[in-house]
DNA sequence: TTACAGTCTGAAAGCGCTTTCATGACGAGG
DNA sequence: CCTCGTCATGAAAGCGCTTTCAGACTGTAA
């Protein structure tokens, strides 16, 4: 019914020209056309400069639903993200669409909401629209359905170390940030340094809080547990974190948030408690969200190169694609020193 | 090549069971079992049952690729945005995702980086792709672009007031909301009020300051021209516009950002001058996105609901592709009062 | 000259579904 | 008892593309 409308709605209007139509145009079959377009065999010279006059022509736009039918790629790749809104995960989802753009290829996004069931449903979805390959942003499922998965489609996913076939995945070094952060506070002289963990189901949230302890022990400190309260990766969880460790009454000089949204809740809590930072308490946190360099104090951080991570991820899946075997790293952490931190 | 290889990769494989099979194993024409699936006629009910039987024994999902080649319809909706990554859109989308996904419709998101050019390819790449539909979040395409546009799909657009079939425009009222935060502020007795301006292409933009200037001139104030500075919508830009106003030496009370994320900035800019919100400048923002309720102080602003204004374009959308003229409204703007503001 | 790889190209068969179109069955009206 | 709508159903023709298969040449070895 619609979309059968008459054309000429956009400047190309994509529509109604088919590959049949330049077949004809051009003097050739359609199977020559098709050939010409993906590139399948070998052509002569002068077929293919009919054809590709005829394309330029008639403005002849391929469907990618009908070679999606056909061929059985799709030149779509599923994308699961937890919460499509969310500093961290839009960035990342930028850094995808950015690299798959140029390559031809459209990122399906869907939402996990941290489940791991809503999760497997939404690769079902995925899969029933058939998209050529799935990027996982860290994700609840286990790595053996990680792993199951990757042997009908190409798969890469981050927050993981996993070895497959046509798996490829990327992991950001949260030890090391976990380290750094930690170790910079200690070299401003800071020894009762309090962490506010993630999510603690997450590899990530464990990471950062195993390179707090590491950087700690390095300096020959030992952690003190008190000094750990839990936080879930939300702004207002690392407020409530804040106020337990005050009432707790365990004596601490410096923060380390597990990531910049529980800083920023954080810093709020302190606030609330007249503390100031970086006077009365040291805040760090951890991935460098577009936000924290505004904050007040702009927020010393982690930084977390996330646009990349999204490009990478991409470039691998691309890779992968093409039937290379990608061999990709990411940027190692680096430590960013802004204002919420100072002497001891 | 690919995707044919053996199921049981997930609990469902969406896989290789197709409709002809099923009709198979029912006793029934394809037709009939296609006939069931879509409603499309009355069918006997027996045959129904054994259908029903037969789809749930084999665990049957229809393919959307060949429901988009054969019917048309391929389910899924475009959903054109400016920047994924973007507290605010990225709230929207997560509207729309959440009610699209309910009724089985896919979003396809695109970003259009602010360029009227860049987003005439990603609609012309939408409609390649044979979406149902086109949601438009705010953009620089023109009005007349987008009646064309909705006379070969159904439409939804933000951010404007524009009549025509099939055709669907949502539009927050951003004059009120200004007009609100103006209010507010002239309320606390404030009457050198400062405002920043959005990217004033932008007619969100515009209508804010229109609401800003009647507040004014219904408090019988006079607007002073100088007291407006041009900024982009972004933190750098509120900050930058503090730094000019404050070099101009024109003496005000209160700053009015047009939105969020510039109020952030322009808090920084007046930290960074050694002003303290709200002890020496009250600050007001618009949108209230996530953050906001996090900053030091947190920040008086105009509520924008965006996750509903994305449920709501999403639900028109689903109406018009129903077939139906939706009549849908916005809530209206409400002024939050959180602790940026007091008595001048 | 005949035969046989090796190239390029077209015909045709799908991919999994929707949608006419045609058919047979069935009850009503004459 | 025969004809004419009605209604549920099946057969078949696509949707626009990819891909297998076979045919038509070319060139070369026998």
């Amino acid at each position: 019914m619609r979309g059968g409308k008459k054309a000429g709605s956009t400047a190309h209007d994509s529509g109604k020209v088919t590959l049949e139509m330049v077949a004809l145009a051009a003097g050739v079959s359609p199977s020559t056309v098709s050939r010409i377009l993906n590139g399948t065999a070998v052509v002569s010279d002068d077929k293919r400069q009919a054809v590709d006059h005829a394309i330029a022509t008639l403005g002849f736009v391929p469907n990618p639903v009908a070679r999606g039918l056909a061929g059985g790629r799709t030149l779509s790749v599923g994308v699961v993200t937890q919460a499509i809104d969310s500093p961290f995960y839009g960035a990342a989802l930028r850094g995808i669409e950015d690299e798959l753009g140029g390559a031809g290829y459209s990122p399906l996004f869907v939402s996990g909401h941290w489940n791991a069931a809503h999760e497997a449903r939404c690769i079902d979805v995925l899969r029933s629209r058939r998209v050529d390959g799935i990027i996982v942003l860290t994700g609840r499922l286990s790595d053996a359905a990680l792993t199951a998965l990757a042997q009908s489609l190409p798969v890469v996913v981050t927050g993981r170390n996993l070895q497959a076939p046509s798996l490829v995945s990327l992991n950001f070094d949260n030890f090391e940030g976990g380290r750094l952060a930690t170790h910079h506070l200690l070299s401003l002289g800071h020894r009762r340094i309090a962490f506010i963990t993630g999510d603690q189901r997450h590899p990530d949230s464990k990471e950062r809080l195993r390179g707090y302890r590491a950087a700690l022990q390095a300096a020959g400190l030992t952690p003190d547990p008190a000094l750990v309260v839990p936080g879930q990766y939300t702004e207002d969880s690392g407020r409530l974190a804040v106020e337990r460790l005050l009432d707790s009454r365990a004596p601490f000089t410096a923060i380390f948030a597990a990531n910049d949204q529980m800083a920023f809740g954080a810093a709020l809590g302190l606030h609330r408690r007249r503390l100031r930072v970086p006077q009365d308490v040291s805040l760090v946190g951890f991935d460098d969200v577009a936000g924290a360099m505004f904050t007040i104090p702009p927020l010393s951080t982690v930084h977390h190169p996330v646009v990349e991570l999204g490009q990478i991820a991409a470039k691998a899946m691309l890779q992968l694609l093409a039937g290379q075997a990608p061999e990709m790293a990411l940027p190692a952490p680096r430590f960013i020193v802004r204002e919420s931190t100072r002497q001891a």
